[in-house]
DNA sequence: CTATCTGCAAATCTTTTGCAACGGA
DNA sequence: TCCGTTGCAAAAGATTTGCAGATAG
């Protein structure tokens, strides 16, 4: 009450222009395959998810903002939710708390440092070697990507000292 | 105010009555080192750690509450962070939130179950060679058992087909 | 037109902080 | 006695939920 209804949506055009299973399209066929509907939010946290590489709910909404004032972050943890049910991003544990959302495609390791906070990525089949062995010993089929590995980086080792 | 002043802290003897690192007067003298004074709580808190071998703070407080009940979590988080900071525990993430703390010496790595939650425990040498590989290309000195490994457990994998 | 979505407000949950009183050495 | 510690209450931060109204299809 006060304002007029709800702000309209101004869907500023990004990266989705794009051919590819990333278009607006795509989005589009994907929800309209499982019953959801397709709408501006959705294709601006998928956008922002993109081009922040991997990134808190926190940092996804101020990006979603800048195009779009009024979405709110609880539209964002929803969406993020539902967009990560369907297959098209991927969420990671990269260890002091804030889990981070990247596209499911995009997979890699990440290193991050105790000491400096700072996240490396690398591919991951770095950890090819173990995910064999952990599955014959273990039967233990591993996620390289979901969790981060932690340790300290060059940088902070030789400051140590 | 109502009660008779703050309850006394009853210190059940769980574990602290062998020789050896873990003692009452090991603690002690660890404390007094640094200029930190030893309390009922510390040894109740550090207990509850070796008790549970990994666990979250909410756990530890309730396994030092059924001992003393007037332990207050804070205390707890506080103790966690102190124990932390001398050496005497750790802290992994084992994903979904929550860190669990461990004692220090009880090293090992963990594997996470995405779908059933359960967790594993494995020997770190497991990552020798994923380690020595990081320190020679990245020059990253990896932390083995401070953050867990994801994936699927066997008997999961078997259930989802 | 109808079921799905969204925004808002408030509820939860976890962890941290300020402060006065307590108690270890 | 003195200063580190504790318990309590409240703050802070992150995520979830209920609901009325907006909107995709």
């Amino acid at each position: 009450m006060g304002t007029a209804g709800r702000p309209t949506i101004d869907v500023v055009d990004t990266s989705s222009t794009v051919d590819g299973p990333g278009t607006t399209a795509a989005l589009r066929q994907t929800l309209h395959q499982r019953g959801l509907r397709m709408t501006p939010q959705r294709q601006l946290v998928l956008d922002a998810v993109r081009a922040l590489g991997h990134a808190t709910p926190e940092q996804i909404c101020s990006r979603v903002q800048t195009a779009a004032p009024a979405v709110n972050i609880t539209t964002v943890y929803r969406t993020l939710d539902l967009l990560e049910r369907i297959g098209l991003v991927r969420h990671t544990h990269l260890g002091h708390g804030a889990p981070t959302y990247s596209e499911q495609e995009h997979q890699h390791v990440h290193l991050v440092c105790h000491s400096c906070g700072s996240v490396t990525e690398s591919p991951t089949d770095l950890m090819d070697e173990l995910a064999a062995r952990l599955l014959t010993e273990s039967g233990f089929q591993l996620d390289p990507s979901h969790v981060a590995l932690s340790g300290m980086c060059g940088n902070c080792q030789e400051e140590d000292q």
